[in-house]
DNA sequence: TTCCTATCTGAACGGTGTCAAGTACCCTTC
DNA sequence: GAAGGGTACTTGACACCGTTCAGATAGGAA
């Protein structure tokens, strides 16, 4: 049945194409015609699925941010309630670049940014936002010791952590051979290392009353 | 004299075209061809300065690389000695990142990645690293109160902090309008204000012995 | 069966990075 | 000042790219 003159389920299989080529690739560089080479059709098959390459990436990056949220949900059920769900996020966050770099370079792709031109991605990407704020909001949390602005700080320097260290871990930049600083070779324990280390020093800085 | 069959000085003229373009378009989306247009000159004459585009990108990367090192030596000189100058070098990471959107953008290109490939590039990233840990390990710092562990962990929150702050500043995915939480519609100020917070929160939890 | 519609192909257009060969200019040497 | 040589650039070509469009094909509905 593949090898009929209709696919069946070409949309899917030119994502997975697309997710298989971009484990090696950057997300600039990747051929529309080489993922529909990869998938048997020809070059202009693609377009009757998404109207160009860039919503082809941005249909991969709506799949990687639910990928995200479930993960997220995942990481801060299994940590409990309370404020080591931050640092669970953290590690879940930096966990899922790890474990799919592919989809977590489409997802911040520069050309993707634009919420009028991809509005299902922004969408998809504002709900992460509401369930972290919702998380930093509740009362095991910070919602009681800390006023609205410093818990958004807070957010705010959780956030550009764990995007740092992704991207860092991601882009092979925190790898034992580059800084002059010993560190493991080995990616999760560099995130179980600095999550950690963020944990401690909140919790150091703010002692549970 | 500009009108001339020869150039002048060709080669600085195709790194400022680039870095002019740059500004509003990514690091991947260069076209080498655009450069040459704007620099009045055929699409071939590049190769006579550069071996190919990416090896143009490295020569920016480079100079990107001088002027960040710059960067932060100066601001660390103006914080002062001590552990103030932690917290100076984020800021100083981020607000480079904020003044040369180009240069950081192709700084951290992934193509630019291979160390064998763009052994410059390489030397002028590993200099700065080699910057960074003598700070930290100077007595006026942490050398003192923290072991050597201890300061590459935290070394590398930091760096992961600065990185991501200046990635989603620059990449516009820190703008009041994104997150579901309140922040000020000036890059710089988010990034005083993260940059602060990594701060106090460091000062609490170690406080000056 | 016949027709309709969604799906896919083939050829084409303008743009890209890159290279080989040719050309214009500057500098040295007589 | 003229001749020569080498460097900086241009021209033209190649393969590949994203995208479009007219036409071929297949599967389902009538």
């Amino acid at each position: 049945m593949k090898a009929s003159y209709h696919h069946g389920d070409l949309r899917q299989a030119l994502v997975d194409a697309s997710v298989r080529i971009l484990a090696s690739r950057d997300a600039g560089d990747l051929s529309l015609r080489e993922v529909a080479r990869q998938a048997g059709v020809s070059a202009a098959a693609p377009y009757h699925h998404f109207g160009s390459k860039l919503e082809l990436l941005a249909a991969i990056g709506v799949q990687g941010f639910a990928l995200l949220e479930e993960e997220l949900r995942e990481a801060a059920r299994h940590a409990g309630p309370g404020r080591a769900t931050l640092e669970a996020c953290i590690l879940g966050y930096v966990r899922f670049a790890l474990a799919h770099p592919s989809h977590f370079r489409v997802m911040h792709h520069p050309e993707l940014r634009d919420p009028e031109a991809h509005p299902d991605l922004h969408e998809q990407r504002q709900g992460i936002w509401r369930y972290l704020g919702d998380q930093m909001a509740a009362p095991q949390s910070f919602g009681s010791s800390l006023d609205a602005e410093q818990r958004s700080n807070l957010m705010a320097l959780a956030w550009s952590t764990a995007h740092g260290l992704a991207r860092l871990l991601v882009g092979g930049a925190l790898c034992p051979s580059a800084p002059p600083f010993p560190l493991s070779d080995d990616p999760d324990a560099v995130a179980r290392t600095v999550a950690s280390t963020f944990g401690s020093l909140l919790e150091r800085a703010l002692p549970t009353k």
